[in-house]
DNA sequence: TTTGTGGTTTTACAAGTGTCTAAATTTTGA
DNA sequence: TCAAAATTTAGACACTTGTAAAACCACAAA
């Protein structure tokens, strides 16, 4: 990303940046990332390959910035001065709005991309850097042995976990199910005995 | 991966696979995964480019069979019949000890590409997948709300989470400590109050 | 109006990718 | 041991990638 998009950009280049994002939004539901080109790319919203270049390193580039894009409409930080159990619950209930919102979309990628595939990965890292960011925050007056990095990363990790089973896995289940899962997963002690 | 290296492969097909996955090995350990092409790999173990493709589909395709023979002398099969809290724990000494082992080559891999790219994702991913399984088979007589999948892949998620802290990001504490930190990211309830 | 400046676009280029065909070579089995 | 079958290799092809130099344009200041 040659412009960071934090900062104000005059018109010519937002509408460029929304032109591209916009057409690698409409690629992703018709086919693999893999197969997306530059030029394909360029073809859809009628700008030269040296004006992609221009604002992005490659594909993988733009993907991303479409992720923050897609990302933007989630207030999370809001959440960021909670105690970490409200935070983890305020912060997955925000996520399961947001991927709720692009349900869609999401299916359609998911229809060409593997989940476990690049794309996927990508997708689900991107909110993992956020939200580890977040819970670490939330995280600094706690006292454990366990780094606080290392136990951000894990709560964000697990959040992201029941997400992905839902949205991506498509088992779709109700906010309150999914809820469900989560706590249960972190909660339950794991050296509880198999209850054969 | 156009041949199974399960079944029996003749002596030429194992000499050309160990070939370019020492190739593969060696160029990690000095350049970013991304910059190194196909051209390279063979002008390293001096087989004509077709033999590549006659072989893999693309690098991608060679370095999961990189970690594929990475992975192969951890005996993780005896883990699957144990119940879950002491299969988890096995599984976790044995990859510990599988990453030990290639502590040398991890560095160098780490030192070019960054923990959080493709390449290092996509390794942790194949260990992922193989525990997945591991964990599903042992959670089977297991009762809960949460589905088997769902928790296998959480356990897998959260080893990995721990394994990827000590040796990818180089934290590199002992396997004490770190058997201390899965354990307290697993028991911890995550409703805690924050203790200040 | 002219000129300068910054950004966009054109065009060209040196690489790499993955596929294909046909020739060379090795393996196999009679 | 030899010929058929299979595999490997060379070479070429169409295509993509990312970069760089030069032409181009718009818009502001003089």
């Amino acid at each position: 990303m040659k412009y960071d998009p934090q900062k104000k950009l005059n018109r010519n280049t937002q509408r460029t940046l929304k032109a591209f994002s916009e057409a690698m939004f409409g690629l992703l539901g018709e086919k693999n990332f893999e197969k997306i080109t530059v030029n394909e790319l360029c073809a859809r919203c009628d700008y030269p390959r040296a004006t992609f270049y221009n604002y992005f390193d490659d594909k993988y580039d733009l993907v991303s910035y479409c992720w923050y894009q897609l990302g933007k409409d989630a207030h999370l930080d809001a959440a960021q001065t909670l105690p970490t159990n409200e935070s983890l619950l305020a912060v997955f209930d925000e996520v399961y709005r947001l991927f709720t919102t692009h349900h869609d979309l999401l299916n359609r990628v998911v229809e060409h991309n593997p989940v476990d595939g690049l794309l996927i990965n990508d997708f689900i890292h991107h909110f993992n850097r956020v939200m580890t960011q977040l819970f670490a925050n939330s995280l600094l007056n706690h006292k454990t042995k366990t780094p606080i990095e290392l136990m951000a990363q894990y709560y964000s990790n697990t959040v992201l976990l029941v997400l992905k089973w839902v949205f991506l896995s498509q088992h779709d289940v109700s906010l309150d199910t999914a809820r469900g899962y989560l706590t249960e997963l972190l909660t339950k002690p794991f050296l509880s005995e198999a209850n054969n």
